[in-house]
DNA sequence: CGGGGAATTGAATACGTTCAAAGGCCGTGG
DNA sequence: CCACGGCCTTTGAACGTATTCAATTCCCCG
């Protein structure tokens, strides 16, 4: 398995073997990582605070619910799938994570994580231990700020992911938002290139979207057949991205 | 109309005339209302920073999307519900809030609001205009503090909603959950009489859970019929709870 | 008492689910 | 290098559920 970059901060989506890192910049977690102009100096909370790209193999889990909050994670490469517990199922999908972005976040106040994170894949995080950052945060306001800024644009775009994903009334429009979904984070964290890697299994998706399998694996075909996506195993190109919004009932405007 | 009570400070749930005004202490705002111990003596926002109890009238817009942000607020009374512009419905519900709880403030990092807020009641908002708050907590960092304590608390609920209600196989499970979100959310304001009232229309349930009213209206007299519930108009008593809940299929222990 | 919007009910149709089976992909071992 | 086996995914056909459109009832307000 091929080693993460030993850079200190990632410039440019970078590939070592299998492996996407994501830019630091586009990172979720940059405001935190950045280091922080302070009176009198810089303020490095790389040194002594952040715990840079821990690897997690593919299914193992970064946390699981229930388990006491003890750190912020960011994820550098990879993908997760949130998970509770449900008897029928034995889990029910309720999120998925991608590189850029937080995961865990929303226990904070509450002490202890709100579901299961499973890596899919390969994958590292970047993880900054709770109490040590809320003891740094007293100390220097100019990270309390910034982890202020970074929690609101967390809280706009999971609000972003529920109106894009949530009341969609059929199969096509809740495959597509999802797609749509995929696709809009999938730019964010700076990755342009236009074949997305579904880093889940279909069964993963559609447990997610509250649909049997076959539906979903149906829904896809038809997609396909439509010109609207191009879609091999797990490599997925939105061939006509405006028709897709269509079908998901979203305005053509970017919602982004 | 009634008047809103006089008092600075409400104590316990009251009632003017139709409106129930919720107890400060249940309020989502109110780790930023509530006076602040700062050396040297007490910070009180309500002096010169706080707008209370602002009327809304039924049907009339709080906010609408893309309007610049300009404040948070908190619902001391009455509901709103949460609408997107969409081409065919002419507006998709995204959401309700009832009081005890912030609106808007996901668009905070964004700069405009994420979307239209509307009164389905003559409704109470409690104002912190946004650019005041900020240069206050810049000045006090016990406020700061409550702030960021008040962001955690709303993205845990708002991601405890979207685990309640998203990816719900099939229709009693969307309209059971949606029940069971209600009641949660009534609970957790302070309000603990048996009887739930539905400020919103059937329509409005309907749009947001991607139903059409028919369907939802079925799934009531159906539920009614099993003695689930009990609704008579806007008037709802869950009247078997767990068996709600393993409807919806949600865990027999309470998910709050 | 009458009007109008909202909510419910009914019946035909369309849509999604279920169960069964086949196809494809990948890793392992011969 | 090819064959085998297992898992994931797709396809098929019958069934059940949800949607649609129409009609009726309910209820609030004039």
């Amino acid at each position: 398995m091929s080693q993460p970059p030993a850079s200190p901060c990632i410039k440019k989506p970078c590939h070592t073997g299998e492996e996407k890192f994501v830019q630091c910049e586009r990172c979720a977690l940059f405001p935190l990582c950045d280091p922080v102009e302070v009176s009198g100096g810089q303020f490095n909370l790389i040194e002594g605070l952040l715990e840079r790209r821990v690897p997690v193999a593919a299914g193992a889990p970064l946390f699981a619910e229930e388990e006491e909050f003890r750190a912020i994670y960011a994820i550098s490469a990879g993908a997760f799938k949130l998970t509770l517990p449900d008897e029928r199922s034995n889990e029910k999908v309720c999120g998925f994570s991608f590189s850029g972005e937080l995961v865990g976040y929303s226990g904070m106040a509450v002490g202890h994580y709100p579901y299961r994170a499973i890596a899919l894949e390969q994958s590292y995080v970047c993880e900054i231990p709770y109490q040590r950052l809320m003891d740094y945060a007293e100390k220097v306001p100019e990270l309390r700020n910034n982890l202020f800024t970074m929690l609101s644009m967390e809280t706009f775009h999971s609000h972003l992911s529920f109106t894009t994903l949530m009341g969609r009334k059929n199969v096509d429009q809740r495959v597509s938002s999802f797609l749509i979904n995929l696709e809009q984070r999938t730019r964010r964290r700076g990755f342009d290139h236009p074949t997305l890697t579904l880093s889940m299994r279909r069964d993963d998706i559609a447990n997610f979207l509250g649909l049997p399998k076959e539906t979903l694996s149906r829904a896809l075909s038809k997609f396909q057949q439509q010109g609207l996506i191009n879609i091999d195993g797990r490599r997925l190109v939105l061939a006509d991205y405006q028709q897709l919004l269509n079908t998901a009932g979203l305005p053509a405007a970017k919602t982004e």
